[in-house]
DNA sequence: AGGAAAACCTGCGTGC
DNA sequence: TGCACGCAGGTTTTCC
């Protein structure tokens, strides 16, 4: 489910409902996500004030103070805001219950995704101590990704996905960012010249700017906070059109498989 | 050290 | 209708 533009829509969509309000209570209904939910949670959470809702990478940081609840998406988890809740089905994994009786409610049929408890700042936390830039961190410019590629003999399309690289962009955004910037996904990212690279930040971030303000993509399950969709999936050039027509010349898009991950391309327009 | 592959899961579409 | 298979938005872990 889930890169930057689609945590990010879910961060707007809590933001007002949650920031400034205490969570009165949280419920953990099944506690089997990537790493098993805190038993702790309730206890510890019960209480405290939620001062605003924060995005790294595309983990969601809800600051209550000095600690931070810590919630990641994997593939399939979503979390949505209910007036009041709907009698919980399956793969429904936590409650967060509001002091206004608004629920947040986390629900994740793979479990790839994560749910936890994190004391201190967050930025030391293990899964967020490594990670590169943000896309719209001016730090994520060309010399930046210059000097970063010029050791990496594997394929630009799978560099560009490495977190430690920069954040945030997965396999759609990966395949989308690489088709506006012109450049063949499987091109090894030490051969790019600093002036491709630089179109490729470029083009990162227009991608996921024109993502976020559609509300992300909705492909199978993803959702926003509302339940709704988003609409970005009807602007992709290149992923999940293999075979078809490229929308800038005609030619066929194909599709080759990189790292275990499918990508597709435009063999006429990206070289 | 970088990079590829496996591993963690469920659900859905396809083809036999 | 049923079943086997492949594939899916991520990221950690393991192995070369």
């Amino acid at each position: 489910m889930p890169e930057l533009p689609e945590v990010e829509t879910t961060r707007r969509g809590l933001e007002p409902h949650a920031a400034g309000r205490r969570i009165a209570a949280v419920h953990v209904y099944d506690p089997r996500l990537r790493w098993p939910v805190p038993g702790s949670l309730p206890k510890v959470a019960a209480g405290r004030l939620i001062d605003r809702i924060e995005r790294r990478s595309k983990y969601l940081l809800f600051r209550l103070g000095d600690d931070s609840l810590l919630v990641h998406f994997g593939m399939t988890g979503s979390l949505r805001v209910y007036d009041s809740p709907p009698a919980r089905q399956t793969h429904d994994h936590v409650d967060i219950v509001l002091d206004s009786g608004v629920t947040l409610r986390y629900h994740d049929p793979r479990r790839f995704g994560a749910v936890l408890w994190v004391r201190g700042p967050p930025e030391a936390h293990p899964l967020l101590a490594a990670l590169g830039p943000e896309p719209f961190d001016p730090a994520f410019d060309a010399d930046y990704l210059w000097r970063a590629t010029r050791r990496r003999t594997a394929a630009i399309k799978p560099a560009l996905m490495d977190s430690r690289l920069v954040v945030g962009v997965g396999n759609i955004y990966a395949s989308e960012s690489l088709f506006r910037a012109g450049i063949r996904p499987t091109t090894p990212a030490q051969r790019l010249s600093r002036m491709r690279l630089g179109r490729l930040v470029d083009q990162v971030r227009a991608t996921l700017g024109d993502a976020i303000a559609k509300g992300g993509s909705t492909l199978r399950d993803y959702v926003d906070t509302a339940g709704e969709p988003g609409y970005f999936q009807l602007d992709y050039f290149v992923y999940g059109r293999e075979g078809q027509p490229c929308r800038v010349c005609g030619a066929a898009i194909i599709s080759v498989r990189q790292g275990g991950r499918a990508t597709s391309y435009c063999r006429r327009c990206q070289c």
